[in-house]
DNA sequence: ATTAAATATGGACGATCGTCCGTATATAAT
DNA sequence: ATTATATACGGACGATCGTCCATATTTAAT
């Protein structure tokens, strides 16, 4: 997900400059987004956080959809890296999607994002505006509920989960039950235990065993 | 969840006028807030929309922050009259849960709010800012999941429900659902079928069933 | 009819926003 | 050293926002 500008001469230390500046805007900006929202990330407000110009940071990026575009990747870069990457170490089907869950839960109990899963309020607050952010929230999305749908597709073949259920069903609720933590933890702060999700995640791997 | 300004004196014609005006200012408010969520509800977006001058809405209903707290409070009215009132015909427990389910979806699929419900999205977006709406927001959704917390109790009581499950997990994996449901419907459009919803609350429901 | 009160209006205010432009600075190429 | 290029900067622009104020209008009370 890196843009045009970065790849075409890696060598260059100017660009090189203005990457490593991009990139440390980037960290900041996505902190911002987790709180303020992707619509409620200003290129003011980042710049003044970053002590730049924000002429600078505009520059930097050359739009504030094309800034939101670039959070959203970086969040899908994050997320792949905490959450996907080690679940990919476990066996395709139910193991893999129980460490997905898992995974999931830690990374929202590790607070990594101040103000919650930027890609779950995003897709929330993106929905009734049409454009390249919310494409780029949908299209990570899309790939994340395929991602679940395809384990539990080979949960299936496997034998592990039922013959008879719909995978993007599952998958589906997955995801929902995944979500759902992530906002109520937002909502209501300590009153919510992350126990919560994991045992819905859990509840519905189980519910679907295949009776063997 | 009416103002103490209504409460006064509801014979005076000239509060009356208010009253009305209000009533319609928060009918378009809500469409709004539904597309443009509950922050970026604007007072001058709402009165032009209404061919007002802006600060008639704002004398209206004070601030925004007031004005968003009464968007939540109309939007929770519209749902207790589509989706809970409906429901209290059914018997506490498995049924009543079961009209909810379908309520919700029926109302989610009527499109009542143009851009999905104003709640769901709220929820997620004011989580990151403290203030009167995100303490609406949390207040509604509260009223909510307690709803569903009781009436599976009683589903449990009745033998309906297995014993051995949390009440409240329960209701918080049914939640989930709904509010996937929505999220999906609005981020994918057509290519989402509220079936999945339904399914996905019946599931619910079915795994969960007392073994008689 | 007059006075009082509640609501509606238009105009103005400062704040914040995204964007653009001329220019300064840092790095590369020659 | 000089020229070319990419990035960073400060300042300005118009647009939009929430809020306030003086005033007009509608309704109630006397």
């Amino acid at each position: 997900m890196e843009t045009d500008r970065d790849a075409v001469e890696p060598r260059d230390g100017r660009r090189a400059r203005g990457a490593r500046t991009r990139d440390a805007a980037l960290a900041a900006a996505v902190q911002l987004a987790s709180v303020e929202g992707l619509e409620g990330l200003s290129i003011a407000h980042l710049a003044s956080r970053l002590g730049t110009a924000k002429s600078s940071v505009h520059a930097a990026f050359g739009s504030k959809e094309a800034l939101q575009v670039a959070v959203v990747a970086r969040t899908r870069d994050i997320l792949i890296e905490l959450v996907i990457a080690p679940a990919l170490t476990f066996p395709g089907g139910v193991a893999r999607l129980t460490a997905l869950g898992e995974g999931w839960m830690s990374y929202l109990e590790a607070k990594t994002f101040e103000g919650g899963c930027v890609l779950s309020s995003a897709s929330l607050e993106m929905d009734g505006r049409p454009g390249a952010a919310r494409d780029a929230v949908a299209g990570v999305m899309r790939e994340w509920l395929d991602l679940l749908t395809s384990n539990v597709e080979r949960a299936v073949a496997a034998g592990e989960i039922r013959a008879e259920i719909d995978p993007a069903q599952l998958a589906f609720e997955l995801n929902a039950v995944g979500m759902a933590a992530n906002w109520q933890s937002q909502l209501f702060g300590e009153a919510f235990s992350y126990q919560t999700g994991r045992a819905g995640w859990r509840g519905l791997l189980e519910s679907n065993k295949a009776s063997s």
